[in-house]
DNA sequence: TGGGTATTGATGGGCGTCAATGGGACATTA
DNA sequence: TAATGTCCCATTGACGCCCATCAATACCCA
């Protein structure tokens, strides 16, 4: 499965429709459906996105929590506000005046690869927020505990 | 198998009549009914909708607790109140006078996306809910445990 | 290595299709 | 006959599909 890396920005015209970047596209073949999972950042005014797997995945997650709890109405939030939007034949998608207002979005948009999904934020609000998100990671010393990689095949234990 | 999200609001005519969102009829082909099933919520004045296999769980959720408890009759009652919904060629269903009264719809009625299934509301109604849930997520730092991916091929457990 | 050409991703806009909606015709039942 | 519930057809507005253009890059060949 292909990695989001990386930022593009892709203007949007006057039909609210915008290009997906063509590497970030690439991951979404062979879903039932053809296009992206979209929700709202409860910390930022921006989105996420998705695809089918990772969203059914959301979904079955809240399953877990009991059916009529708060925990479960709260959380499903995610869901309720979440947009499917299709690819057309370009690669572009329309984004939902809903999204184009609260994140600020006007003439362009940009894309932020963040490994299993992407975000979309209005450009200048995203360099904003990145100075900090860096910054802090830089004064904090920012530290990753990486995962045991896969065994290979013909690896010894 | 597609997943519920996002809103939808449509309007019901004089006889009662609402079209179902296309991309929530989509999930209810194939079934030995042609429709939706609809039961009402304990905690608010709405309405949540499910197809035939997801209502089959519920039944057979209720049969796991203790037959003749006061739980089990408590939660039947979901079930007593359910009403079986059939798709009209256009893709319409009429809701019965006990779910507009209980939810106070007149002019408009809100689909709400939840993953498996999805909410019926008062568009109004919903609004206020959604903005303390989303607040009271937001403010707790809400967190999902996700469950574990679907293991890919080529990886050992 | 330079220049020319082909390919492809991003963008713009016209047009047909379909989902949502409204209303009438007909059957069924009380 | 009134009341109710299907089914069918008409309208309309949004959106998906198609085609054209442009720019950047990859590719090719001398």
């Amino acid at each position: 499965m292909a990695l989001f890396v990386g930022r593009h920005v892709n203007k949007i015209d006057k039909k609210g429709r915008v290009s997906v970047p063509k590497p970030f596209r690439s991951a979404f073949v062979g879903q039932s459906f053809n296009g992206i999972y979209v929700y709202p950042l409860f910390k930022f005014n921006a989105f996420e996105a998705c695809d089918e797997a990772f969203m059914a995945r959301m979904s079955d997650s809240l399953e877990d929590l009991p059916m009529f709890s708060d925990e479960q109405d709260d959380l499903s939030v995610i869901l309720e506000s979440a947009h499917q939007l299709s690819f057309d034949p370009e690669g572009r998608v329309a984004l939902p005046k809903e999204i184009l207002k609260t994140a600020g979005i006007t003439s362009q948009t940009l894309f932020v690869g963040r490994g299993r999904r992407f975000q979309i934020w209005e450009p200048q609000a995203y360099e904003a927020n990145r100075g900090q998100a860096f910054e802090r990671a830089r004064v904090r010393g920012a530290t990753l505990q990486l995962r045991q990689p896969p065994r290979r095949e013909g690896e010894e234990s």
